[in-house]
DNA sequence: CGTCCGTTTGAATGTGTTCAATGGAAGTGG
DNA sequence: CCACTTCCATTGAACACATTCAAACGGACG
């Protein structure tokens, strides 16, 4: 995580993102120049679309906003009006449960696109709330579906994002369902590694942006089971725990204890 | 489950197409009286649509495919190029383990489409496997893609899915991860009782069609809590269990033993 | 400077797993 | 059509793991 905070020591996109406080309009800025200059956009919704297709996608009206830690963008049952496309920051998605608890069911990182499952009801059947200080890109969904009608590659994309979050999660369900606390907790930190990574980060040193409550409910233990677990990994010299910052010192140990993909 | 014996109480839908054996072509008709005679067809991918979409939605090679217990429609790896819906009979969705093990991440009753996961990697991600003689509609998702180019309700529809989908694992995530045996058991009972329900069939007396072990995967736990566990329900009068048969004496307390929604 | 939140660690408890054996149903092949 | 095989389900007992309750520590923030 860390993406406010200037410590990565990998190829870091443009650092301009990072200005939290930057000048740049908070809404309805023109997508074409606002894409264009989107640190993320390899990985957003106009990825792999053609320049004619941009042309399109211009007319949305897309929408900056900004979240505070702790901050939610949409809450459960909220109308569905928006996609959203992460800039910079953090954020988790969460269910609330019949007994009124709260349940991580994602982490989502910059260039994540995030609401689609609130295609289904019409209402967001999850809570978004910022990890840290973040920024979010509002995509009015109808004015997408418009723009989808002439845009193979949008039209399908917009499925892809469904379908891997599918994947992701049957991955999750599978992790929970038939392995133990020390393999979820791997498995979480080899996980975070890779999207780092891919996002230009160093793989071996990040901070986490969430309690390790928020990580015991999306692992589904408990947040003393993962202060345990992480404490031991330490003990065994895997990985560097001083609170939110890890090292990865074995990565090859950690990739062997989560013994799952 | 049951969807291929007439033991339904409830107005079942037109019994035609119960007859597993029936004289139908097995593949390549024409979509549009193909879609127009289906029994599911309101909860397929047609429903919503208008009379004039329905004539593009024609143009689709659709393909029926009969699928014996235990065969497999498609398998982890396979190229990705239909979508599927489930005309009758029931199915398991299943990813496979790093250690060779099967995890069951979703089971499919009529009407239920299924495949759109693989748009991530254009290979899919799970293996569809019937549970009983079935029978499945393939949709190529090319000319799928096509079509829903100029119907804005079936383009929406198509990742309205997926996010129904999305919202179903989620749902299923919160129940593994923070629910004992118990609750999990009679969620999964409740679930299907009111899938039963929606598709014309008693809510209150229906056959699984699945093994002890695939529930088990299903919820995250082992066949022998299973078992145990609709054992203690039918000792204290909730269900009554005969093997695969399960008739719900009082459902009120079934609901109330999940605790979740 | 004080309070609160998040984290760590300990000890006892309980729930589910694992290993094992049995019984029965369904399907296969002679 | 019967016998055999195989798969599925049930139940028991010992064990292991994670949870729960509890206390203490440190940092962050007002």
């Amino acid at each position: 995580m860390d993406f406010t905070s200037g410590t990565a020591t990998y190829p870091a996109p443009a650092a301009g993102h990072l200005d939290f406080t930057g000048a740049c309009a908070p809404s309805h800025d023109n997508p074409a120049s606002q894409c264009a200059n989107c640190p993320v956009k390899v990985r957003c919704l106009t990825s792999g679309t053609t320049e004619w297709e941009t042309v399109h996608f211009a007319r949305l009206a897309l929408g900056r906003r900004r979240a505070r830690k702790g901050q939610a963008v949409y809450r459960v049952g909220d109308r569905f009006l928006f996609v959203y496309a992460v800039r910079f920051g953090s954020f988790k998605s969460t269910i609330v449960l019949p007994d009124g608890r709260e349940q991580v069911v994602a982490f989502h990182l910059p260039g994540d696109v995030v609401g689609l499952d609130a295609t289904a009801t019409g209402a967001h059947p999850t809570t978004l709330t910022a990890l840290e200080n973040a920024e979010i890109c509002a995509i009015p969904y109808s004015q997408l579906s418009d723009v989808s009608a002439e845009s193979r590659t949008l039209r399908e994309h917009l499925v892809r994002i469904a379908g891997s979050e599918l994947v992701r999660d049957h991955k999750l369900l599978a992790l929970i369902a038939h392995s133990h606390a020390e393999e979820r907790v791997a498995a979480f930190l080899v996980q975070l590694s890779e999207r780092m990574q891919e996002r230009g980060y160093s793989p071996r040193e990040f901070n986490l942006r969430m309690t390790r409550a928020d990580i015991g409910s999306y692992l589904g233990t408990t947040l003393e089971t993962v202060s345990r677990t992480l404490s031991a990994f330490a003990r065994r010299g895997i990985v560097s725990v001083e609170r939110r910052r890890i090292q990865v010192l074995d990565m090859d140990a950690l990739r062997a204890a989560r013994a799952y993909a």
